[in-house]
DNA sequence: CGTAACTTTGAAATAGCTCAAAAATTGTGG
DNA sequence: CCACAATTTTTGAGCTATTTCAAAGTTACG
């Protein structure tokens, strides 16, 4: 149930029988809840935070005028809003994109957690400046890139995430996304998201069709979307 | 000379006396340095963090086109990679705007407080989670806000995280930024920088000379912006 | 199997960019 | 403290990447 939450931490550091245990034992009932849920609301107080087991989920923000920016998407094995541990509300939504599967961390589990296990409170710590260091990432995506090489960024950064928690191959992964939500992560208008994918296909470089993503031409995608994996922290702390 | 970061955190939480002195303990001796000095580079290794008495610093990432996205400013008594204390290593840069005063603090130091002062060691997670929560408000400017917009959200930013170290008054603030760096935060180029700050002049709601930001109309400059402080978790957590 | 959601395409509009040059300001060495 | 060189700001004119609006085609699902 927590392989995927375990395999993403494993993938930068050690984690202990011992530790691995006191995440089982914080762990609350696993709950199913329907795509296109907001499940957090910004400002909302919270109690706990959220394991996403299976499913993709966002962060976003609205705009008065309707708009909707994505700041961040998540994938079965990351704590969707463990700063909501030391933030009580956050500044954000939080909801499914797809039909997924959570698990709820009681807060006053996680203190515990950080008095009884300390390397493990230094990776969660870990773990929400890696979410940070996402967030730059997408800055620099939204500020500077075109839209074929923010779209074939974003392309490049799942493949990685999803590939660490086993759900990807060499060169595809199943992205049940719209374009319309993809549109919301790039700040892009959908017709234009089209547009840009019909491009990245006649390229040869990646195919984005029915909720799959196949990679046609690695070095192509990479090279047009610039993707240096280094701020995705994927060397291992110890050993 | 480590009164900014006192009220910084004052403004959000209480610190003890004794948390204070941990903390002036564990900073070495202040240094200076140059404007348009980048003090740590990407993918250097680090063994200590860097607190900021005096100046602007930035965070910034290039791209291969010579372009560069500024992805977040910092102001007096701002810790301005305290993430490297986790990550050992930055996914981007760090470079003074103006001349600064920094002072160091090793990893090591702070390593003692995280085990020693649990209530500042959560106080810090919580100065990294804000940060991350900065770059979410800047992904949402850079995806969807006009240039008047966004411009004018970045001088309201700056007012509020100015105003709570003791250097803004109530309508005007020092801001020895060029335009170029406008441009760089926000994603634009300096040309429309300069138009949209010519816009926000004559409007009345912001004007931006010779290195101080001067509000004409707060409420405007507010409803142009959208802007919602909440993301800056400006309650206090305590009392 | 019908209907809503999503994708695709076309044509026209525009926000912001590029290039270029002038004006203003700032910093510096003498 | 001046002179002048470098940097920064300002403006103009033309351009283009992306948006907008509208409609047709396709897919998914109850």
């Amino acid at each position: 149930m927590i392989e995927k939450h375990l395999m993403r931490l494993r993938a930068r550091d050690n984690v202990s029988a011992h530790e691995e245990q006191a995440i089982r034992d914080a762990m609350l009932d696993p709950v199913d809840v329907a795509a296109r849920t907001t499940i957090i609301r910004a400002g909302q107080l919270l109690s706990t935070s959220t394991m996403l087991l299976e499913g993709l989920m966002c962060r976003y923000k609205d705009l008065r005028n309707g708009e909707r920016q994505i700041t961040e998407l998540h994938v079965a094995g990351d704590f969707v809003d463990l700063h909501s541990f030391s933030l009580k509300r956050l500044d954000h939504n939080i909801m499914a994109l797809t039909p997924c599967r959570i698990a709820p961390v009681p807060h006053d589990r996680l203190t515990r957690i950080t008095e009884e296990h300390a390397h493990l409170a230094r990776m969660y710590w870990f773990s929400t400046n890696l979410d940070a260091a996402i967030h730059r990432e997408w800055e620099v995506s939204l500020g500077r890139r075109s839209a074929i090489s923010k779209t074939a960024h974003l392309f490049c950064e799942l493949h990685v995430r999803l590939g660490l928690v086993g759900l990807a191959d060499e060169t595809s992964y199943d992205l049940k996304l719209t374009q319309v939500d993809i549109a919301e992560c790039l700040g892009l208008t959908a017709v234009h998201v089209n547009r840009t994918l019909r491009d990245l296909r006649e390229q040869g470089a990646v195919e984005f069709s029915k909720g799959r993503v196949t990679i046609g031409d690695m070095t192509k995608l990479r090279r047009i979307a610039e993707f240096e994996p280094a701020y995705l922290y994927l060397e291992r702390q110890h050993e």
